[in-house]
DNA sequence: CAGGCAGCGGAAACTAGATTCTCACCCACC
DNA sequence: GGTGGGTGAGAATCTAGTTTCCGCTGCCTG
């Protein structure tokens, strides 16, 4: 007996092949199962979170929406942080993808401006499409674990530090380091649009980037930029960006 | 029925004053011990906080320290919640004070500096007096209850905005409206020391005092201020400072 | 001094929500 | 036809906040 359990459990290395193909097609099933039911769950906690436009939702709420048990839903996800974690961590990936999308083409500083603006955008919480992921509950999964929000914003700061990085070799900027400055960057659009903590009226995308803008462009490129953009859009009141409620 | 009921409950105003005189001698006492009551609870809430270095404590817990029933408790706080939001107003104004008496001396662009610096060291999360109320439990009540959050800083963005407006007359900083600057520094120093969602190192607070300064101030103010720092502290490394003119 | 009353300590009860457990069932596979 | 792992349904448990109950103690008042 102890003959055959020690070579069940202590196959060398080498006959490790085979042994992972027969686990590799045995489980493949069982993991594109799980895969799908997953999903349903987290179909089902969007809707419900959408309609209740919080993440104050109970998990019975999420379970009698998905087709099936609390039981599977707790065989699936740990608990309700990592429901929530993982929804956080698909919205923020689709999420930059688009802001990476939608800032793919222009020059340099163009591509920032429409990236900040964006992210502003995202991240403020009265927006039509009501985002609590990102208004509310990333506040809280950041006061928690902090790592895993850089996680998930790690490949927009990656994308943010190569367009910075673009401008820095256009000689548009300062000098200083593109990743920090990206951090710095993706810092104040996100937590100014999230939540204001001083302002009577909120702080608006268009003062949020001119407060980066002048943050990290040498005084007469950022003149040019926000002289240009002024003459563009007549209006000193920028209408199209306060926010309605 | 209806004429006696009347008259003890929709007394003309013109007889308040005797009224609220009666009601004021009984009630100041009880007031001055509610009072003290109230601050034995938040005495020993901070106690258990400090020890356990979070918010994640008990009502239980505060109870059992403070000399007074959880019958108590409920009698001078509506809830945990409220507890935690009276630390936090408190330490909040202590802190105002003590940041405004630090940087009540010197031009206004040093004030500035004094005071930013010292609002991002208190919001630090890894500090050697750890401020679970500051690094952890103001995320969450931005995230609940940005309006309370608002009130709490409020005094803090009138003294920056003061300053801001001080340096402003001086000429040193570009146009803009002194309020709303102060608030995105403000937004700027807390958020960025708070937390940090992108680099790999924290920002440090000359990171951050370097971006807001840039943000509001001309190149020419902020070169000079800058240079003089660095050549303070090491040898002069700086040979470019704008690569486009 | 008796009665009423307001505040309070101590402890149990209540609640909401998350998490776990029990048990029966079903169905693909042997 | 068995059978075992995964599953549904829902009860049970646990945690932490909150409320209630009961009896005691001063204190004011008639």
């Amino acid at each position: 007996m102890a003959g055959v359990s020690s070579a069940l459990t202590e196959a060398p290395s080498g006959e490790s092949a085979w042994r992972s193909r027969v686990i590799e097609r045995s489980t493949r099933v069982a993991r594109e199962r799980a895969s799908e039911r997953a999903q349903q769950f987290l179909d089902a906690a969007r809707a419900v979170m959408n309609e209740k436009g919080s993440t104050e939702f109970t998990v019975q709420e999420v379970v009698d929406r998905a087709p099936h048990s609390l039981r599977s839903f707790y065989q699936y996800f740990d608990g309700k942080y990592e429901l929530l974690l993982t929804l956080f961590e698909e919205e923020m990936g689709l999420a930059v993808d688009s802001l990476i999308a939608a800032s793919s083409e222009g020059a340099p500083l163009d591509r920032l401006e429409r990236v900040l603006r964006d992210l502003y955008d995202l991240c403020a919480p009265s927006r039509v499409s009501k985002q609590p992921l990102f208004s509310e509950f990333a506040f809280r999964l950041l006061a928690d674990h902090p790592e895993e929000v850089a996680a998930a914003f790690a490949p927009l700061i990656n994308y943010i530090s190569e367009v910075v990085g673009e401008a820095a070799d256009a000689g548009l900027l300062r000098p200083g380091r593109p990743r920090r400055m990206a951090a710095l960057l993706v810092q104040t659009a996100t937590f100014t649009a999230g939540r204001n903590v001083g302002a009577r009226q909120p702080i608006t995308g268009d003062e949020v980037w001119e407060f980066c803008l002048r943050a990290i462009v040498p005084d007469n490129v950022a003149d040019q930029r926000l002289e240009r953009a002024q003459t563009m859009t007549r209006p000193p009141l920028t209408p199209n960006t306060c926010p309605v409620t």
